[in-house]
DNA sequence: GGCATGACGCTAA
DNA sequence: TTTAGCGCCATGC
């Protein structure tokens, strides 16, 4: 299966974002060699261990908004992180610099 | 093989 | 800004 070393080009991407960064979907599945991909992307997202180092918190929707529904568990500790990282959560998700 | 589901994207209204 | 519809692909039943 070749969509290993497309996983692989996917979670180097991913650490390649910057803090304070995000990265939407569709954006990391052109990264990864695999355009129009962004359903495959999130399925791995899904997939990641708790205890990975990769910075999944920094991937959402084309929108700009995080792919979790408001009120969740997910949607709280992803907020939060970028939040850590100087970003700003609206009350609708939507993710926005500060600057 | 058919159908439903999901951390999606785009366009239209 | 929100909702709805359609397209897209991988999985599981």
């Amino acid at each position: 299966m070749d969509n290993i070393s497309s996983e692989e080009r996917l979670y180097t991407a991913l650490a390649s974002v910057p803090i304070g960064t995000i990265i939407a979907y569709g954006e990391l599945a052109s990264a990864a060699g695999l355009p129009g991909r962004a359903r495959w992307v999130g399925r791995i997202l899904s997939q990641l261990p708790s205890d990975t180092q990769l910075p999944w918190h920094r991937v959402t929707n084309a929108q700009r908004r995080i792919s979790f529904p408001l009120g969740s568990d997910r949607f709280f500790e992803q907020s939060a992180r970028l939040q850590r990282e100087g970003l700003q959560i609206s009350s609708t998700g939507k993710v926005s610099l500060p600057n």
